[in-house]
DNA sequence: TATTGTTATACTCTATAACTATA
DNA sequence: TATAGTTATAGAGTATAACAATA
C-alpha cells in the first residue's frame, strides 16, 4: 500500500472529498452549494442569529457570508430584517420554502451517505462518527 | 448539539479542515502545498512515472498537473527526462534534495497528526485509519 | 486519429481594504 | 472609537479549449 496511507490527513482528505463530490452534486438542483447548506441549519436552528454570529460559528468569511445571505434571500430560503435592537445587524430567519428545502436535501444527503458508508457496518459507522466529533470538539475547545 | 453533527460528510469536512491547515503552514517553508508533497510522495514511489500517470491516479488536472511540476522542478525536488520510448511523455524522477524534503516533511506533519489527533488513545486512532480506507478502498473499485 | 504535454484563458471561491450606518 | 454589513478588487486554485509534438 502506497505510503501516502501513512498520513491520516491525507486518508480523511479522500473521503472528504467523496462526500463534497456527492454532495454537491445533489444541491445543484437546490442552487446551493454545501457551506450555504450548512448555513441555513444553522438559521433554522438559531433564529434571529445575526451574519456574524453564523459566519464565526461555521468559520466563513464576513463578506463570503453577504453573498451567502445574498443568494438564499434571493432563492427565498430566508429572510433579513434589521434588528430593532442593534440596527446595525440582521436577523436571519429562515424561510418556510427554506424549512422544507432542508429537509428535501437531508432525505438526498442522507442516502449519499449511506451509500459511501455502505463498506462499514452501522456500529463501525457509529464508531467513526464518534471519533471524528471527539477531534473536532477538542480543537474547538482549544 | 447541533443538528449539523448528523451530517458524516459535514463532521469529515471539518476534520480534514483541521488537517488541511496544520499541514500547509508546515508545508510552507518547503514551499509546496499539500497536493505537491502527495506528487513527490508518488514520483518517489513510482520513478519514471509520466505526468498523466500521476495526474490520473491523484485525480488531478492535466494542466494543473504542468504547474505543479514546473514548480517542483525549478526547487530542484525532481527532474523531467523525455521518455525514450514515448517521446511525448516525461520520465519524472525525484532528486536527492526531493526525498531529503520527503522525509523532513514527513516527520514534520506527522507531529501535527499527533496533535490533532491527541485525544483518541492510539488504538482508536488506529481504528479511525481502518475505518476511512476502508470507504476509500471500496469506491476505488467501483 | 489519438495521446502527452503546453499555453492562454476563464471561472470559482475566498480574502483584503475601504466604505456606510449604526453603536 | 468600535462593530455589522457592504462593495470593489485581487488572489489562489483549478478547469476548458486550442495547440504542438509524437504515436
Amino acid at each position: 500500500m502506497s505510503r501516502i496511507f501513512k498520513s491520516y490527513g491525507f486518508i480523511t482528505g479522500k473521503v472528504e472529498q467523496l462526500f463534497e463530490m456527492e454532495f454537491s452534486q445533489k444541491l445543484t438542483p437546490y442552487d446551493i452549494n454545501v457551506k450555504q447548506y450548512g448555513v441555513l441549519i444553522k438559521i433554522d436552528e438559531k433564529p434571529n442569529s445575526s451574519q456574524k454570529e453564523i459566519a464565526d460559528e461555521l468559520k466563513i468569511d464576513r463578506t463570503t457570508m453577504v453573498s451567502f445571505i445574498d443568494h438564499l434571500e434571493a432563492l427565498k430560503y430566508l429572510t433579513r430584517t434589521k434588528n430593532p435592537q442593534d440596527r446595525r445587524s440582521y436577523c436571519l430567519t429562515i424561510t418556510d420554502k427554506g424549512k422544507q428545502i432542508l429537509e428535501d436535501c437531508w432525505s438526498t444527503l442522507e442516502q449519499s451517505e449511506k451509500k459511501i458508508l455502505s463498506p462499514l457496518s452501522d456500529q463501525e459507522a457509529r464508531l467513526l462518527k464518534d471519533l471524528l466529533i471527539k477531534i473536532f470538539k477538542n480543537q474547538e475547545e482549544s
